[in-house]
DNA sequence: GTGAAAGCGCTAACAT
DNA sequence: ATGTTAGCGCTTTCAC
């Protein structure tokens, strides 16, 4: 790391001017042979590794796609860590089979987006940077980001719109997943409605016109919304009546879901309980269970996401899985098209979801 | 995107230098109140933001570390997606209780490590780079991103040592995992021997002079090789001679596994099979089960990883987990560390492993 | 407190 | 085929 060798070192050693070194770099062909070994020479000699700054600034373009996140769920969790702190600690420590640390990590939705983008980022010939942007008022990260990339991809619902459409206005942007934000921007999405309807009417097809319930989530939630809406079109659709559905509210959580069957069930339950997600229909399923209530004997469960969870659960639960990998590769993909084509129309991408059948949705026959 | 907007346009519309436009940003109480709200007004109204290319140039630091990777293991078995080809593909898919496209991507260690470092880079206020490289000889990916970050982590391995003493000319670099590799690059790696020579002595202490097997890894893995050194000292300190262990050879793969477990029943099983892996493990378990050998009454058998199939395996493998999101974090605390002290002795920083007894290796009593 | 000007390291015309 | 030179957009002395 003596002092990070320039052209100039380079085209001093090797005798040349910085545009043949340049040139070597860039276009070796247009060099001649002797020349271009000198310079190679220099370059290895002097370890010689061009700047990107001074690269991106001349070229206008960084060859680097940006990934912003509102930020890590596990986060917080994290135990504060000082790798430096010497060799006091042991080289190891002994885990009893069962103790609950054996846990593995379980795959976020971030992770599985990330793979899929830096996946596809890297067969198209981009690299990507990463950023969270937690407790982070002014955006300042992912504003920073925006200034080093080349376009970026912003998870929906973590980035304000007055601050997407400034950052809109230098790069390239790609909204992730949530609902349409506008005509604007470039759009991944998924068929959260859709797939959600067509489950509802897997439901309906069992249960007929037995009582039905829904599992909502937050009311500020535009995922819950969506579901939601997915769910009364089916029912709807079906000539039921959405008001006689009985809607039941909780925050995401596998607590609030059981708290909420419990509620359910002091007027006794319904034929079907839909939830907005898999946390919570867990939940329910741990009232049921408690309560001595059957399912799917009893009353039909579904939920929303397809966590693991949900296929080690007793029963199994029916759910629909968002496809996160296919969702961060679509996502570098119609961000490299949009590079290549800045003027193009508004690009709105939805992608398929899969609805998971399991035990808990299927009314034994 | 109509031109991104840069520092002149701001002054030009604020009626000031672009010296005071940047302090404006950088340190804004060192320019009266009245020219910062102007200043800040135009940033706005223009939609400015800074180029970071430009600044880092200037400034002659990035902000952003860097993480290479030498590849995704799962990269290969991708889809082919294109996500714009348009509206025909349905909005879900409809999928059967037990179907085996229900599974979930597993975390790999580069998942875990990633995040951890994500995790970590946020804290010190650092945007992190990922770059992969597989199929790339001349190792552009990971040249390309040492121009562009302040500071590089490089999973072992995945770099030849001079392209890294390259890079290490140019930026500080940190090796993750893997043995010692010279004392030039700080290291973060984990305390794989010692814990294989605990978990060697658990079995010992069990099989007391029975015969041992030991399933090795390919001969020119690094990683493989430490385990077979921490497995032997135990043997040896155990005042047993190593010889007379019987060794197999695999190449890491489950099948591989399943075949040195048979080929070493032709001469009648072990009392218990240490092998370098987990998927290695599970193989011979297979080979037992098939073969009528019971686990753990008639040989004991540990693996190495700590993968999720080894919680799930019949029975449970006994295991040694690495801490691989501590290993993400532990890099970028070396890295940051050394970015602020770039004179200090290099870090080598050893990391805890975690044995995790399971039933495979605990003899009924 | 603010402005003028000199780089930062590279690319890409334009000359030769 | 190679060299000269003018930026790229920003930070940072150094004057005023």
């Amino acid at each position: 790391m003596s002092k990070a060798a320039t052209v100039y070192d380079v085209a001093d050693r090797a005798g040349v001017s910085i545009a043949t070194v340049s040139r070597v770099l860039r276009s070796p062909d247009a060099v001649r042979p002797v020349t271009r070994e000198r310079v190679l020479d220099a370059v290895a000699a002097l370890g010689y590794v061009p700047s990107g700054s001074a690269r991106g600034l001349a070229e206008r373009r960084t060859g680097v796609l940006g990934l912003y996140f509102p930020g890590f769920d596990a986060a917080d969790e994290a135990p504060a860590l000082d790798a430096l702190s010497g060799e006091e600690s042991p080289p190891f420590t002994v885990v009893q089979s069962g103790a609950d640390d054996e846990d593995h990590a379980a795959m976020l939705f971030l992770d599985e987006v990330l793979r899929g983008a830096e996946l596809e980022a890297w067969k198209q010939g981009f690299v990507l940077m990463v950023g969270v942007g937690r407790d982070d008022p002014d955006r300042a990260t992912v504003r920073d980001m925006a200034g080093r990339v080349d376009g970026l991809m912003v998870l929906a619902s973590s980035v304000p719109d007055e601050v997407l459409a400034r950052l809109a206005r230098r790069i390239p942007v790609v909204v992730l997943s949530g609902p349409p934000r506008g005509d604007h921007y470039d759009h991944v999405t998924v068929s959260n409605a859709e797939a959600m309807a067509e489950l509802t009417r897997h439901v309906l097809a069992q249960v007929e016109d037995a009582p039905l319930a829904f599992l909502a989530g937050p009311t500020d939630s535009p995922d819950g919304a969506q579901r939601w809406e997915g769910f009364a079109d089916a029912v709807a659709g079906a000539g039921r009546p959405v008001e006689e559905v009985r809607v039941v509210r909780g925050d995401f959580t596998r607590a609030s879901g059981r708290r909420a069957a419990e509620e359910l069930l002091r007027s006794g339950p319904p034929a079907a309980l839909i939830a907005a997600n898999d946390q919570m229909a867990l939940g329910a399923l741990d009232a049921f269970r408690t309560a001595g209530v059957r399912v799917p004997e009893d009353v039909l469960v579904t939920g929303f996401d397809g966590i693991e969870a949900a296929v080690l659960s007793q029963p199994p639960l029916t759910t629909i899985r968002q496809p996160m990998i296919e969702l961060g590769r679509a996502a570098v993909q119609v961000l490299a098209r949009r590079l290549e084509h800045p003027e193009a129309e508004p690009i709105m991408a939805r992608l398929p979801v899969r609805i998971l059948l399991r035990e808990s949705s299927l009314r034994p026959s």
